[in-house]
DNA sequence: CTAGCATGTGACCATACGGTCATATGACCG
DNA sequence: CGGTCATATGACCGTATGGTCACATGCTAG
């Protein structure tokens, strides 16, 4: 962790090299990022660098610290009793918040993305660990509830799911990202909801019923932008 | 492109390196992948790896065409006529041409997964853009087709469907590899089918219907493992 | 003004990088 | 044998890395 020094420098300098960091970790992965890059961007001298970190892992962990700090922000309130929540719409706060934490810190997304793809990296093996698998065990386990109250197929692959889902929940953020870019638009609940659309129904016809008129009402709703849950059955 | 010295070595040399170059950028992004670490495990001088490519940057490139080459040789015999199969039993086939790829090549396949991961690389971009982007514009023109054909919900959004299923392709295998290892067991195409019922069905319950039996029926089947295709409708 | 102490600072370290190049090697030809 | 050629080789180059350290600076106390 940072060194006494560094909490106590004026947050205007703290955060200039937080920054400065930051970008660098976007921009390079842990290998090939450079302490020198980053003092001559925050306008510190190296030396000074030194007086406020171990080194460079201590950097780096402080920075995934923070980041995960402020994802939790948005998905704490969202996570409150969630085995009480019917499953697609917790999924769909969970996407949303998700979603605007990527749009409000579009810079620390991006390093999450760069992350997973340094994931064998030994620095962030312990770290990746713990908080990656995590979000498997839970949707697991949410997964389970909501097959026992009968709102999930009861046939499916469990594991598999709950890695899919897992994933998505990133998968959404960067392609909304990637099409959109960061503007802050009252649409983005509309991609959460086609998300969660796609993963309640698929994307096949439907199998059964006589009646062929218009499919767009042959499938179970998103639930409305204002309403808290619970419609389903 | 490598030089023709490097075309002219006995191909056990030649393999040697290029075993040698997939470690290495296995273990370290572009970046950080040392020429040095490369040549001392193939067992040949530095200056012998200079007159074989031009730099770093050739053998990279030599690689990733090495890659692409391979796995057209697993993706092509599916991609015959693809706009004259059923989607979802040609998507099985795609999915289970990557999967065979992974489990024959898995370090070829990790490459894959690292260079998803480094794609803001310059070294990368050109390469990447072609590749990726035809990727989704490949199944955006596959999903139309199958719609029109009422194979596929006609309000689906297909350009957030299309990059879910190209990502879906690498997470399939990934998945398994990761939970099975290189196992080469015969068991993969169940993972295929169960992702393609994940696709086809979604994960939630079948939103009509009054017999509330058996939930395992209520679902369109993959395909029979043996089958070429066109079964349902 | 002096002493003590936290903090700031950049020259400097060993090491490693990607890449070069003068020279050595060895095969073929006359 | 001498000459010519492609190839093999490792010492070497400039540059950059992560990290250190002796010293400078400035605040507070006596």
């Amino acid at each position: 962790m940072p060194k006494e020094t560094f909490l106590n420098l004026l947050p205007d300098k703290r955060s200039r090299i937080e920054e400065a960091a930051i970008d660098e970790f976007i921009a390079y992965p842990y290998d090939a990022a450079g302490i020198n890059r980053i003092v001559e961007k925050a306008g510190i001298p190296k030396g000074s660098f030194y007086q406020y970190f171990e080194d460079k892992k201590d950097l780096y962990l402080h920075l995934l610290g923070r980041i995960v700090e402020r994802k939790l922000e948005y998905l704490a309130p969202v996570m409150e009793n969630p085995f009480q929540k019917e499953f697609f719409s917790l999924l769909r706060e969970i996407y949303g918040a998700g979603l605007r934490f990527a749009l409000s810190n579009p810079r620390l997304q991006r390093i999450g993305t760069r992350i997973l793809a340094d994931r064998n990296n030994p620095v962030l093996l312990e770290f990746l660990a713990a908080s990656r698998g995590k979000s498997d065990v839970v949707f697991h386990r949410l997964l389970e509830a909501a097959i026992a109250r009968g709102e999930i197929r009861r046939d499916i692959d469990i594991p598999m799911s709950a890695h899919l889902i897992s994933e998505l929940s990133q998968s959404v953020a960067d392609y909304y990202l990637e099409r959109e870019g960061a503007r802050y638009d009252e649409s983005y609940m509309e991609y959460v909801d086609r998300m969660i659309d796609f993963l309640r129904n698929g994307i096949g016809v439907p199998p059964d019923r006589g009646g062929q008129g218009d499919p767009g009402e042959r499938h179970q709703k998103p639930d409305p932008p204002t309403a808290e849950g619970k419609d389903a059955r």
